[in-house]
DNA sequence: GTCTATATGTGGATAGAC
DNA sequence: GTCTATCCACATATAGAC
């Protein structure tokens, strides 16, 4: 006899990936043990995602959907000269967090060196987005070199980033907030 | 009949190790592959290493003698208030090499996670030993506030070494060398 | 949908012929 | 030292019983 589908399974899949694929990286974290860590059967993960490779895709799109509304958020409404350390300030917030483990993207990029499969296209296009906000507010911000000024910035926000995993990551973030602050001066 | 001992195997075998695993990554790259790109055996090979992990640690020690001469070299016989600069300029070098492929030691922390073994405590010392070499700089510089200097320094170096994969690397890494260059002002 | 077994490929590591 | 065959563990992916 049937069983009736069950709509949350799907969602308990990514669930389970989102954790254990941001939490150990993507290769270190078998189809295995994503099953049992989801609490449901291999054909059914087999059945919502063709393979391993679409399974990161999705699990890359969500993350990428919830960190940019909470970018949006962090940013939106304010003035032009108030933007861009505003969004310094949120990511500094993310990394400085406890349950931080570095930017997903980077991440995966570092991790498998991947930038031609649709999911490595994905964080590439990631990346690129926030390097594009980034100067986009430099030129909102009336600087006299907004390039230049977007170089910097960019620079100072990936040794955030790239400061994540340090044990002063809180330090560091702070710093990082207020180099900009600076910079933008 | 025994063959005379060959002293160039275990220079072969590192040699190989050292392109390939710089160049795709550590886990990407598997022994049969390493065996028949340094013309050995596979039986030479775990003569000279029990393992894959000790394979791995030769190769980061090697490189990170070679790594630290040549930075030596860079910074060796000058005035306090130029060596931070000139450290931070040799890395900018490094980094806008055509064939460069960012920090070997970050890329394996970032690539595998491992901070506990070996090879993953080896390559955080050399993470932690240039962190400390830029905050002796930050001191003999005279700085007001040395240790402030160098939190911003190190995320400035962070960023450069995080620019390593883009291909706008050779201009981040200019801005990088100015933006400290006005730090230390 | 759950659970188990399994096909298939690849990784690290070993043994033997030459 | 070189070369081939091979063991063992694990990973992705599939098929079938319930």
């Amino acid at each position: 006899m049937a069983r009736p589908a069950d709509p949350t399974a799907r969602d308990r899949i990514l669930d389970a990936a989102t954790t254990l694929f941001y939490e150990r990286g993507v290769t270190a974290v078998g189809m295995s043990e994503l099953v049992e860590a989801a609490g449901t059967g291999k054909n059914v993960l087999y059945r919502h995602f063709p393979g391993k490779d679409e399974l990161v895709l999705a699990y890359l799109q969500r993350f990428a959907e919830r960190l940019e509304a909470r970018m949006d958020e962090a940013t939106a409404d304010l003035p032009p000269d108030r933007a861009l350390g505003a969004l310094v300030e949120h990511v500094a917030g993310l990394v400085s967090h406890r349950r931080h483990r570095g930017c997903p993207f980077r991440n995966y990029l570092r991790e498998t060196r991947d930038t031609t499969s649709p999911a490595g296209r994905f964080a590439l296009a990631r990346v690129r987005g926030l390097r594009r906000r980034v100067e986009d507010l430099c030129v909102a911000l009336g600087a006299e070199d907004p390039s230049a000024l977007a170089d910097r910035v960019w620079v100072v926000l990936e040794g955030l980033y790239a400061a994540a995993p340090y044990p002063e990551r809180a330090r560091l973030a702070a710093t990082a907030v207020r180099l900009v602050e600076d910079l933008a001066a």
